[in-house]
DNA sequence: CCGAATAGTGGCACCTGGTGACAAATATCG
DNA sequence: CGATATTTGTCACCAGGTGCCACTATTCGG
């Protein structure tokens, strides 16, 4: 079982020669170096000294690498969600906890930068986005499901979930194209824009970077 | 030139031995005989008596199959909004737009089902699936862009048509699941939702649906 | 100290999707 | 008939991904 990473730590058996984050950071590495497609998982697992195959028992797949720990980030949104108490609107409250999602220290920013310029920008791993956004929207899902008393597949949990995401992967769009912006203003404007779409004017307080660059 | 479709009748040179519609219809037959993953192209290619390599000189891809001539169907939706006079507000014509953009007759309405069962049921074709919808995307961003005077890549296009486009996913995604509704009222349903998240009631007349089966 | 149990690793064969290159097949036109 | 144009088939090849099995490195018990 090497996948993980809460269990209590093992005391039998031949130590694992690499670990998930350290094939990670070769990855992505390479990634940058080369490029995505450029790079075969045969020169990420030589890079970290290890077999193709090994490199399989880590990540499931090459697209999965560039993901990291995503779950783990998950199951805060998740926590962000919990810790709502109930007199906070719906509305407020899917502000705040998508922009709490998104709250990366400075420190953090060009990995986040690097990261998810692979991510939107490499083709392969836009299409697989859908696999690994879809636990996310299910999160927001259901906690509006629990607030309006919908089932949470239903047409108004969907619905906003779906949007949801849509409107947070056009802020970071947007801000990995600016190169100038920050990230959480980025975000403010276009769940501004989601909540209110005909009301939010270019001129607006919250859309000050709806103008595009400059 | 194999792909073009509205071009002039060639008269030179070896005549095609199958055509697009041709292997699309196999491949969705096979597709829901035995299961997408299940099926191989080689098994697509020899139920059309032809090469593997031929198959892909049709379609670029095994997921490109399940699309059709999709690029046909994004041709329409464009003219749609070519077509939508000045004095029509935006919103109104954005879902009118998208409302005509799926309107099927009752003949091809099987059809649908089948396909976007398939298209949001497989996991490899949701994934591709971002890829194919991004001009659809593109088309709503460039519409939005000129009525609202905002660059196409800007937030508030974006926005709106990622948006837009996570809305209409929603509603086929309950429409495949109940079996029993109306397609466009599952989309008029989505969209007064999309368009004002925070006024929709689940007894509201557009939200009929909401409340999911039964 | 030696052997059993445990758990990760490497190598191999294999499948599938996808591409490039080149020769062969089939049509029309002069 | 021959030149030309266009599609087709074959073959080789690459990359991602999986199943299988032997091997290796560690800890624990006798």
């Amino acid at each position: 079982m090497l996948v993980s990473v809460g269990g209590p730590a093992r005391t039998t058996g031949r130590p694992p020669v690499t670990s998930r984050a350290e094939l990670e950071h070769i990855a992505l590495a390479l990634f940058c170096e080369k490029g995505f497609e450029s790079t075969t998982v045969k020169d990420i697992a030589r890079g970290a000294g290890v077999s193709r195959r090994t490199f399989f028992r880590y990540y499931a797949s090459k697209n999965d690498v560039a993901w990291g720990d995503f779950d783990e980030h998950l199951a805060r949104f998740q926590a962000h969600f919990d810790a709502v108490p109930p007199e906070v609107p719906t509305e407020t409250a899917l502000r705040e906890c998508i922009l709490a999602f998104n709250d990366f220290s400075d420190d953090e920013l060009p990995w986040l930068r690097q990261r998810m310029s692979l991510l939107l920008g490499v083709s392969a791993l836009q299409a697989h986005s859908v696999l690994r956004y879809a636990a996310w929207c299910d999160i927001v899902a259901n906690f509006v499901a629990q607030r309006t008393g919908h089932a949470p597949r239903t047409l108004v949990p969907q619905v906003l979930a779906r949007s949801a995401l849509a409107t947070a992967v056009a802020a970071y769009e947007r801000w990995l194209e600016d190169g100038t912006s920050e990230l959480r203003e980025m975000l403010e404007a276009a769940l501004s824009i989601w909540l209110r779409p005909w009301t939010s004017s270019p001129a607006g307080t919250g859309a000050r970077f709806a103008r595009g660059h400059r």
